[in-house]
DNA sequence: TTTCCTGCAAAAACTTTGCACTCAC
DNA sequence: GTGAGTGCAAAGTTTTTGCAGGAAA
C-alpha cells in the first residue's frame, strides 16, 4: 500500500476548510485559501519551515507571513484536515488527513523515508485492548523504526538529508 | 498491564551505563553517575525539564548544570537506557527502556492519562507487515488516543496540567 | 462597522555550543 | 599528563505573540 489512492469525498479540502470556519464563525481569508490549496497540491508530507517556502518562493504575489502560516497550520489541524505524523530534524511533520485513507508508517532511520501501510487487524486487536481499559479511542499513531529494503541492502551509503526542499 | 513489573536484569542501569561508556571510550564522571541514578529513581515518564527541576533541588551538592543534563539525556537514550515516548508540551517526554518491558501507551487527551500495554499480537502482526517491504524493524511506537475510563464517564471534568511537577 | 486577520518585529521556549577550567583515566 | 567533561553564558531553532493597519461579513 505504498501507492494510496485518495479516498473519493464529497467536498474538496478547501470547501472543508470553509465549513470549519463556519462552524467556529471565522473567515475564509485570502491567506487561508492559499495556504489550504497549497498544502493540498500534492500529497507530500511537510512541515512549517518547507510550506514557508513553498509560499515564499511564488513570485504570484500569494506570498503568506510565517506568523500566518503557523496559525493555519494549528487551524488546519483542529480542522481534522492535516496531522502530526511523526518529528523530524526538530520539527513537527504533517499529513493530510482529510480525503486519505488512516495508515501507519515504517520510518528508516538511515534515508528517512517513510513508507505507508495499513493493516486492519492492528487496528481490531488495538481496539480490542483499548476496550479491556475502558479507553476510547479517537485515533492511533504507530511508527515502526528501523531500515528501509534498501538501507539494508546498502548500509554504507550516507544518509540524505530531507528537510531540504 | 497497567502494574507492570520490572524485568529482572543482570546489572543495573549505572552499571549498564558505564559499560557504554566503556566502549566508547567515554568517561563515567561524578555527573554522569548523579544523571543516571536520578533518572533510574522512579519510573516515572520525565522530561528534560523536570530532570533539572529534580537535580536542582538537591541540596546535596549534587547539582548538575542545564547542559550537562541535556547531553547526558542524549547519551542515556544512545546506551538505550532510556528513550522517547512522545511529545507533551513541546518536550520531548522519556521513558526508561533497559530494565523494563517493551509496552505502548493508551494516552487520554482529556486528563492525559498515560496507561501502558504489552500485545505481542500486534508485535508479531507489524513484524510481517514491514517483512513485506523487505523493512527490518528495530523498534517500534504505538498510541492510541483518545478518552480514558475516567474521562469516558466524567467527561466535564477540567483537565489536569501534568506538566507541573 | 465591527470583529477578525495579517504582517512585522520582538519575545518566548527549548536546546545546543564555544570556551576556559577541571577531572577521570 | 592529556584528552574528555563541565558550567556558564551566549547563540541557535522553532514557534508564539503584541500591535497597528487592513479586510471579511
Amino acid at each position: 500500500m505504498s501507492e494510496l489512492e485518495a479516498v473519493s469525498v464529497a467536498v474538496s479540502p478547501s470547501e472543508k476548510y470553509r465549513e470549519y470556519l463556519a462552524t467556529q464563525r471565522l473567515r475564509m481569508t485570502r491567506e487561508r485559501a492559499i495556504i489550504v490549496e497549497e498544502v493540498f497540491a500534492t500529497h507530500e508530507h511537510f512541515d512549517a519551515e518547507q510550506l514557508i517556502q513553498r509560499l515564499n518562493l511564488r513570485q504570484d504575489g500569494k506570498r503568506v507571513s510565517r506568523s500566518t502560516i503557523y496559525r493555519s497550520i494549528k487551524q488546519l489541524e483542529d480542522a481534522r484536515l492535516i496531522r502530526k505524523v511523526a518529528r523530524q530534524d526538530d520539527r513537527d511533520l504533517y499529513e493530510h488527513d482529510y480525503g486519505y485513507p488512516q495508515h501507519d508508517h515504517l520510518i528508516c532511520k538511515k534515508c528517512g523515508e517513510l513508507t505507508e501501510f495499513d493493516n486492519d487487524k492492528i487496528s481490531e486487536l488495538l481496539e480490542e485492548v483499548a476496550r479491556g481499559f475502558g479507553f476510547r479511542i479517537e485515533g492511533h499513531r504507530l511508527e515502526a523504526h528501523g531500515l528501509c529494503d534498501k538501507c539494508c541492502r546498502r548500509p554504507r551509503e550516507r544518509p540524505k538529508k530531507l528537510n531540504l526542499i
